[in-house]
DNA sequence: AAATCGAATGGACACGTGTCCATTTTTATC
DNA sequence: GATAAAAATGGACACGTGTCCATTCGATTT
């Protein structure tokens, strides 16, 4: 493997005026830049980033755990953030939870060996491995939670406006003559401070409205689950007139519950989701949706960690919130006056 | 950060057995390899992948090339060899060539930059980074295409049974009554070796179908590509009665333009795509579809790529085709004996 | 032309691991 | 119980870079 100091012997310089050909060019002569240059391309020289990151102590690369890298949330964030990344010469690892601490742990420990630089993570449930983050930020890796973050984890974070999310969605609802609403996501308080379901619960109190308790049984996050819950839902005695999908995952399962059961959306039943998926439009009757700014928030997350790296700066905290939008389509309207059964 | 050496001396051994420890533990005596084991707890230590790297040429890190995350077919894929390839201890370094020949340059520097031990590639079409490639393979990388490949290129390649599959749906259309068909794929022969292209050409000619002209124009492989070009082939004087979409991303900006123009399918016209991407049972009618084993692919691949890393073999090359399979669902049927316009 | 100072270049070393070879300890054999 | 063989442990060095400090060169001032 050909090595700076190969290129510095065709060049007919020493290893240290080459290597800052490659990391401090103002330093050199136009001549002796050119020289080295020149020697660099008919090597095809590419600088070892292992030696380099063994030196340094860290690897110009960035960590992305995400929940799970299929939905489509995930894998825009994934392009945007790796892109945003390339650009600045760093690379990106990625690796999913699946919402799982101890999948979570694994993995961190795998980002760790790797001596990222930053790590962008939208973590699982539960504190499990936050004393493994503070490890992590201790040993000078830049943690920044995205999407969901630990409480009193004081890592930076970049969040949606859930709470203004859920009430946009709850209130036009409501507005539309709603007092049957459930929401589709993690109750689960044991682990979970999910705040859209918190939001949930917070407004539709202040809107003078009971939750049953039959609303209130978690789903897992994933298509199938929301499937099921979907249909218990349907069974009630007292059933919603309107289901509000937190996460774009689920409203896939809902949506093929609704479908399967022959309801007429939305005249029997009201559909509101979060994520504005591609399909959403597709399908008939297309979906109102609480969309996320999702380039905005990955461009971000990438300025923010690789800025706190190259600044050396990693206790900088910014906490930074984005807002959402609800896009209406033609998936809600007035309950019916009569009950479905 | 705390090294090896400190393990060592915590436990009381000599560096190399610590070492051992860790990478071949059945030479030490249960009694030494425990009192180590127990130090690299208290330490919490991890061993530093980047020393490792510098030292062994390589970073046990496999690079990943793919077209686009975002389309579900990478973003499944990616997720799968993710998956299987931290099993084995390696990370995974994830980019997109957004099927363009520069900006994959780029990614390969970064890739080589890494020292990755794997590369797997869905290149970009056209031959122009071969050259880097062959050098990448030379200097211990080992390569293997997937999902398409470049001619000559001697690497190691996973591959959907194209042919087959353009050749089933075309019969399953041709059988249905159909012989004006358009594909909706990339003909651009200059830069293409697009299978299911060529299988398209080929399965054509051999049902004794004549492809007009008007329907060899190319998609840009994008949604909004195929959504014009879609409805560029419903405005011709002998509009296609059936539209077959070769991957899944344009499927969604086809089947948006058909339904745009308010055509009812399959009763006004035929519409097949590759990929089962969720949506396409969710829509009406639920569509027709070409699904391919991702998962089966995407571990294969992995293991193949791994398999060669360890054993050092670095020369061998595998091909592999996998079948696919078409669902049946609601969206095609009969052509109209009348014309639409 | 000597002195001064900044610009340009060079030398030396450490980062933490993998690997080869050497040494010590234990076990097996007669 | 002496010897050989095997098992267990230890020592030394190189991988390619980033960084600190030293040295040389060239221009400017007096």
């Amino acid at each position: 493997m050909t090595s700076i100091l190969d290129v510095a012997k065709k060049a007919g310089v020493s290893p240290t005026t080459a290597k800052r050909a490659v990391n401090q060019p103002h330093l050199l002569t136009k001549a002796t830049l050119e020289r080295v240059q020149t020697a660099i391309q008919n090597l095809n020289y590419e600088p070892d980033r292992t030696a380099g990151a063994l030196r340094r102590g860290h690897s110009q690369t960035i960590g992305l755990m995400v929940g799970n890298i299929i939905e489509p949330f995930f894998a825009q964030l994934t392009r945007t953030i790796a892109k945003a990344v390339h650009a600045k010469g760093y690379a990106l690892i990625v690796a999913d939870n699946e919402y799982d601490t101890s999948l979570e742990l694994e993995n961190l420990r795998m980002f760790h060996g790797q001596r990222v630089s930053g790590l962008i993570i939208r973590s699982a449930f539960g504190t499990g491995n936050l004393e493994y983050l503070r490890r992590l930020q201790q040993q000078g890796t830049y943690i920044l939670e995205i999407d969901h973050f630990l409480p009193e984890s004081g890592f930076s974070h970049i969040m949606l406006d859930n709470h203004g999310g859920v009430e946009t969605g709850l209130r036009y609802l409501y507005n539309l003559g709603h007092r049957k609403i459930a929401a589709l996501t993690v109750f689960d308080a044991t682990k979970f401070q999910d705040e859209r379901a918190r939001a949930y619960t917070e407004i539709m109190t202040s809107l003078g409205l009971k939750i049953p308790q039959a609303y209130q049984r978690s789903t897992d996050l994933t298509e199938e689950g929301a499937y099921q819950r979907t249909l218990e839902l349907l069974r009630l005695a007292e059933p919603p007139t309107a289901i509000f999908s937190m996460t774009g995952n689920e409203a896939a399962g809902a949506f093929r519950a609704l479908k399967e059961q022959q309801l007429r959306i939305p005249q029997d039943i009201s559909f509101l989701t979060f994520d504005d998926y591609s399909w959403t439009s597709l399908v008939e009757p297309p979906l109102d949706v609480i969309t996320q700014p999702i380039e905005a928030m990955g461009l971000r997350a990438a300025e923010l960690v690789i800025s706190a790296i190259e600044r050396r700066q990693l206790n900088d905290t910014h906490l930074e919130r984005f807002a959402c939008r609800l896009i209406v389509r033609s998936s809600c309207a007035a309950p019916r006056r009569h009950k479905l059964h």
